[in-house]
DNA sequence: AATGAATGAGCTTTCATTCAT
DNA sequence: TATGAATGAAAGCTCATTCAT
């Protein structure tokens, strides 16, 4: 057997199972279509260049009636980046379960963070990592208990293929050159040109990989 | 012969020839002090959420003092991304004409990056990594300029390099990893710690190089 | 025989009969205690620190529910105090009607000012002195009617009295010095004390009885 | 001997000598003009219906402005509060040096608190009275220590006129009942009638005074 | 009657910028 | 050059009130 992406059709059924869970927003609700519309705003201009009232007019609605949602400007910063980590989170693990070897469950990894970084949940996680400090500290330390947890899937795996030799150098390092490369696609990778994302994650696991392999 | 980095003499002479020829402000000038303190506030803190008052008190002056150097707050922003850039423009230039082989040429252009955004330049360099949005569209266009030249003394080298079989992929796509993966180094790496820039430099090359090499 | 002060008995049948005769608001109504509720609230907080939603779940309602009883927050503020005077209004006539002599009448009426602001109606009466400025213009004049209908009974008296020489200054002026001494107890008198209301009703009658009495 | 009253003259030369000090703000600067506006429109509409722009325009700024000086609303209450107690305190006390007799030090007493409330600090000594919920716990607190320093001048007097007899009621009650009889003539008491300020001081003293003075 | 989402005017406060000194 | 009081537009947020359900 080889490689296994989510298809789109587990992906669906897999955001069905969350929102149905509560863990996160149904996307269709005043509150999901809220988060949805802070998403793009703040990974576009800003958290803080984006006023109350640019985000109520972008979803429709009056400034006041954000504030019957959320208590205030900084929670929806706080729900937009959970929604992004949460479901990235539940994403990595379903794609891990799929895959049987370390090469192939690197693979799934890298790919799932591409897909989370520039596809449908792109704007929120941008924002995870762009608005961090826009979190006041209480919030961030939140945040970095739903990180940590996703940062950890990363280390045991990586862990894994260094004591194989699959990978060379140490897992902490490699994992944090990896989460540049990465995330900074967002501010290069366009869909619609000539590189699939597919062949981005295979050229991003080549540069992982040991030299001997 | 194998690879050079930049002495701290060589270093030194650099900027002082720098200063000279007025591509870069006196650091111990009035005007050289508010950029350097307000790369330091702009990356800690954020443009947005750094005030000219912060500003102002940081340097020891008054606020409306500020605006004697500066129209305004966006030039000031502008003027500490164009330290960051030029200067290390500069010193890639002068690095690279001091290594001979390709691949050590690319181990110059990979530390060089790193210390541009660890070092002493490390708030610049930021502040242009990070606030780029803060920036306004004639200014970005400006910027852009600078970038652009940049950039282009890496895909110059990443081209012949990648001619030569010393790296596999697309030299455009490689050069946005690796910018994701270096300028990422600021949210973690410390210089503190057990590895040394030449050595997270070599690991990266690592990453870089061809795997039959 | 002597001054002889409201019974209980009698306090509650007055209290039945003004309600049966719609002229003041059941108390056990939905209405009732929505006035009840405003009147500590207001009384606590102030009229304007008061939100509408406070109010609400002080009595375990939507706030859009409130606008079902009273067309706005001002009316309830209106009818708040309209109940305190008319409560206090009818309760010193029934007291005066009970006593003979013009000083034991004086000792009726100063009695049943301080518990009208001290015991169970002494929110409301609270309101009405000390909330008088959010009422509107329109509502200040219809209020200063009840009041002034109040305000004569003790003129009535206290006239009679000084002809009589129990008191010994002018009648008007020695009103106004009672309303803010008795009016003031509000911030001061705890019922858990070591002074009774009766007492000190004694106590302040002393000080307006002539000195040669 | 008998009764002496503040003269105009001296009551200017404590006023200057507290400026002086440091004690009370210059009602000639910005700042004093300030907290003298903030103290009419207060007493006249409230604390939380005065709103910063009626504040503004009344004193002739610019909204942002009063924040130049204050760093909020509620700072100015707080020195409103602290100007009127303050100059009320001294005084008083240089008011109790001039005078004599315990019944020459309790008129004098009375007269500069009615003095204090419908003269020149009337404004202040209001919004002291009428708007204490609107501080919050913390500026409460610091104008309690105020208060209290005040209220224990009139106590001392008090307990030594219980003991030669010269009044007859409990001095804590008595201060109380006094404390509003004064205070409730910001609500009726006007200058160009025709009881002067000695004359309303006057009364309130005989009824003050031990029936068998 | 009751709900509670939505409104929108209006609030306090912030802050880059100006300018008389 | 430097100051710091003053500006005024715009920010985040509040809240009485409305209204479809």
């Amino acid at each position: 057997m080889s490689f296994v992406a989510i298809s789109q059709q587990n992906n669906q059924a897999l955001l069905a199972q969350l929102i149905a869970d509560s863990i996160l927003i149904d996307p269709n609700s005043a509150k999901g279509r809220l988060i949805s519309g802070a998403a793009t705003l703040f990974k576009n201009n800003g958290f803080d260049r984006t006023t109350v009232r640019e985000l109520a007019k972008a979803i429709g609605v009056q400034s006041g009636s954000l504030f019957h949602h959320y208590p205030n400007k900084q929670e929806i910063l706080k729900q937009v980046m959970r929604q992004g980590i949460l479901l990235t989170t539940h994403r990595v693990k379903f794609a891990l379960a799929q895959n049987e070897t370390i090469e192939e469950k690197l693979q799934a990894l890298i790919l799932c963070e591409f897909q989370a970084i520039l596809l449908d949940t792109g704007a929120e996680m941008s924002v995870l990592v762009y608005e961090w400090r826009a979190l006041n500290d209480e919030n961030q330390a939140h945040m970095l208990g739903l990180r940590n947890e996703y940062e950890q899937i990363w280390l045991d795996l990586l862990t894994q293929a260094k004591q194989e030799n699959i990978i060379d150098i140490n897992p902490n390092i490699l994992r944090r050159l990896l989460t540049g490369a990465i995330s900074w696609s967002i501010n290069w990778y366009k869909t619609s040109g000539d590189v699939t994302l597919e062949q981005l994650a295979q050229m991003t696991l080549r540069l992982a990989l040991s030299s001997d392999k």
